[in-house]
DNA sequence: CGTATACGGTACGCGCCGTACCTTAAAAGT
DNA sequence: ACTTTTAAGGTACGGCGCGTACCGTATACG
């Protein structure tokens, strides 16, 4: 992903590319919306697991692909670049996502397959979560189909049976949460 | 973190820090071996809540400090480079932080704090992945203590707590996997 | 037909990695 | 005490990649 290889492979010079975008970023950050933009269908299978394997294996199927992989090495360019990153987050259409993963959880609730407390940003959140840093430990540019259902069938549905769904871990949290609450920041 | 500024910082050139380590990324190695090789003091807090905390704060404080940074980018740059990732969990004592995890959910099940279920591998590293994934979609260098507790609290917990309470879920799990399980890998 | 705007091509400066060559000081051997 | 081996510091270079400047050329507009 070099601005000359860029440039050659669109048949012609670095020149042109960098009068329609000023970094090398700015042109990663377009290529990943023209990736996102096509896709993202919101899979609705009836089931909430069915849902959240269609999410991640889709997911999976798109950073393991030629465009993933330029993302994924701009990303790492990125790392030490704040502003930088925040951009990429903001047009990168990831609160699509969570918003899409919200929305199955909703759905979920709807037809009593998951507790409405499980309805919470954190808990959507999480899957993607994991297969991202699971892209971070492995250098590989795909994750095998079995971390994903693991993540699915060993966290994902287990956090959102256990969220609300007993007394007990209720009553430990709020005595606990005196204890450490208010360590809150440094 | 260039090859001249070590130099110099060292009061020297780069000449001799290439006689010790062969790569930038050996030396980043060296630095991470040296930085976690001083802490990890597998914290007993008494509380599974108490322990998963002081892991997350540590770690966090860890991957904050001007070594951390250090490391972030180190990683950020290898991130296209399989084998010297491999190398760097491999030598990172990245293991030897899960084993801490479950040790602590080991303690926790053996004081009744937790069902036996919950002492799993993918259980154990979830809370750690999260973090991490949380420096790579924020531009970090810290993340707020609101983060982690929201962490434990709102996944961690439930997770452990949601997992082995019910038999809901499992007969859940087990008829879905018949409907998911065969896509195993494409 | 002259001019303005956009495109293609070459070349350059900068920063960084990693290496080669040279000099100098200390350690080891005789 | 003198020589030789070894380790260290210093300078310079080649390579690569980003981003910019300069130059020539084609197409649109008055």
């Amino acid at each position: 992903m070099t601005m000359d290889r860029v440039a050659a492979r669109a048949g012609t010079n670095k020149n042109a590319i960098y009068r329609r975008w000023p970094h090398r970023a700015a042109l990663g950050i377009a290529a990943y919306r023209h990736l996102t933009d096509a896709v993202m269908p919101d899979p609705d299978t009836g089931s909430l697991r069915g849902d959240a394997l269609a999410m991640l294996r889709q997911a999976n199927e798109t950073w393991s692909s030629p465009y993933g992989a330029i993302l994924r090495g701009l990303l790492a360019a990125a790392a030490d670049d704040p502003e930088l990153l925040t951009l990429m987050r903001e047009r990168s259409g990831a609160d699509t996502m969570d918003r899409a993963w919200l929305t199955m959880l909703r759905r979920a609730a709807a037809r009593g397959e998951a507790p409405a407390a499980a309805v919470h940003l954190r808990v959507a959140t999480t899957p993607m979560m994991l297969l991202r840093a699971e892209y971070v430990t492995r250098g590989l540019p795909s994750v095998p189909d079995q971390v994903l259902t693991e993540i699915v069938d060993e966290v994902f549905l287990p956090l959102v049976h256990g969220r609300g769904s007993g007394r007990r871990q209720a009553l430990n949290q709020i005595e606990n949460r005196e204890g450490g609450g208010e360590h809150a920041q440094q």
